[in-house]
DNA sequence: GTTAACAAGATGAGCGCTCAACCATTCCGG
DNA sequence: CCGGAATGGTTGAGCGCTCATCTTGTTAAC
């Protein structure tokens, strides 16, 4: 067996505040999130990606992909915005397997709520404490471990549907 | 009410990038460890504070700070880490409200036999996908972050005066 | 000293997630 | 065609977490 190749001391300290940082950013935001739209931060990127798609509709492995989530976990979290009435579940036309998701009117309306705050809340988590310079840091790595990752990973590789981001709500 | 700041593409990017990065990352590195060691990464992160502690031995509520664990969450971990042996709970002896955390020879043990695969996994997570200069940009952003969230509204909750809070009387 | 405020933990309900099945449908090699 | 593999999606158990609440012990004001 190979010798463990433990981590030096600069390694340790990278480790540790990668951790502690997301913590405390995915903390703070779906803290908030969830005290003023009354909605996770899963279900918010879920709600976001449908609020782009064409009439607002799309498949379920589709929806799985474009918002990082596990099939079952989508599964779960539409049927429980299906019982708020934010989401309605259609069978699928061309493959009877298929489910399609489309995003109501209430959904629409609730996502459209909670986006401003949500995105005052990401601004004063994230960018209000980082230079310039470091923000393009933190952007450089985190595109570089996701490219890292997402190849061998549990999750297929997945186009990002655009730079509009979880914004749709605001362009409306 | 104010116009919202909403996030340019750049800050968009770098956004979506740190959220997916910090999905898969925190996935990959707790499936792992889950299926080697049984143990989700919090416990695993109690179980290495705790060895660190002198006579492997902390308070409550010191163990909770050192490993940004909530009070609540660090009684359930600890609680589920004792029925299975690795932590023994006992009372403070200068303070009667406080309980002291004791890592046991079997929590020791399972530590040291999760450690060299989790450290594995974490530098093949991590640093092998990025550069030198890379790590950097991601330490110093994480660190600038953990500096900018950990002053206020930090771990514990601001609580609005509740039933039997102060001010319950007159506030409402 | 009494009493109100506060701190340390524990506790239980509720929820989102994972994992491992499971059913239904479609695809594909013979 | 047929039958097995692959795909799409759901389900339920189990678990870790949060939130609100509760108990017990400490502190401080008067």
């Amino acid at each position: 067996m190979e010798h463990t190749r433990w981590l030096d001391e600069d390694e340790q300290r990278t480790w540790r505040a990668f951790l502690v940082a997301q913590r405390l950013v995915l903390d703070r935001i779906e803290r908030r999130l969830q005290s003023n739209a009354g909605m996770p931060q899963a279900y918010y990127e879920i709600l976001a990606r449908l609020s782009e798609a064409p009439g607002r509709t799309l498949r379920m492995s589709v929806l799985a992909e474009s918002s990082w989530s596990s099939r079952s976990r989508l599964s779960h979290a539409v049927a429980r915005m299906e019982e708020t009435g934010w989401i309605v579940r259609r069978s699928c036309p061309t493959d009877r397997r298929g489910q399609l998701a489309e995003l109501t009117e209430e959904g629409f309306a609730a996502l459209r709520a909670a986006a401003p705050d949500h995105v005052e809340s990401v601004r004063e988590t994230i960018f209000d404490g980082l230079s310039p310079a470091q923000q393009a840091g933190l952007r450089e790595a985190c595109e570089k471990l996701v490219e890292h990752l997402s190849g061998t990973g549990r999750w297929p590789v997945i186009r990002d549907s655009g730079p509009d981001g979880p914004g749709a709500a605001r362009a409306s």
